[in-house]
DNA sequence: TTGTTTCATTGCAATATTACGATAATAATT
DNA sequence: AATTATTATCGTAATATTGCAATGAAACAA
């Protein structure tokens, strides 16, 4: 098959699984963290911060801003890529949410 | 290809896509939340509660074990699985100093 | 207009993922 | 020993992902 039953799980199920997907690559988490260290928003230099072609760099930006997490501004012929401020609030009060109830749990096993 | 390129990135880079790879299913959130919400251990019941076959979510438990998100201990003949504390642990810290970080400096675009 | 810069898209090959039926493996039960 | 319960593994098919060379498109500069 290769094709995840989305169908069957919740909406937020999947919001949060699409997320957590598109920082699931190195390559990803590099450019999150390259977006979060440079104080303005930046765009194609990206490619000089990553031992990556060009083309590749493009598709994992375009992952990331089909799933939410940057956002992209044309400014002339440059694109200006920054983080979504609200998708990062999401996952972090998603986790922040589950550990407060793990707390709140005897430990197991 | 098809092959990332992990050895380009840093430890914690390739530590953190892996642990978010893994959360990037809807199934294994899924199987997260409903590890969640029982109180106490749970084994092979996931597969009532979800809408896959067995060996589906076996498969999503081995990928959850590996990633360290779950633990599992063997209790008779039947396997108690558990939430890792620890890795919800990392991803929420992770999270948490990215948003503090974001915090200090100024939106973009 | 011609070139330059910047980025996206196309097309392709290699590999990974998702899902399940069938089967095996292990431990308790009868 | 045979049965049952529980979970893992194997094998396979369909699809997705990763990466890059080549090419295209859009904005600017000369």
């Amino acid at each position: 098959m290769g094709l995840t039953k989305s169908e069957f799980f919740t909406e937020n199920q999947n919001k949060t699984a699409t997320l957590l997907k598109a920082l699931g690559h190195p390559a990803r988490i590099a450019i999150v963290e390259y977006l979060l260290r440079v104080k303005t928003c930046i765009c194609g230099d990206i490619v000089n911060e990553l031992p990556l072609a060009q083309p590749t760099v493009s598709q994992h930006l375009k992952e990331l801003k089909n799933a939410g997490i940057i956002k992209g501004n044309i400014e002339g012929n440059a694109i200006c890529y920054c983080l979504d401020e609200g998708a990062l609030e999401y996952i972090n009060s998603y986790f922040g949410n589950m550990l407060t109830e793990i707390y709140k749990k005897s430990t197991c096993c």
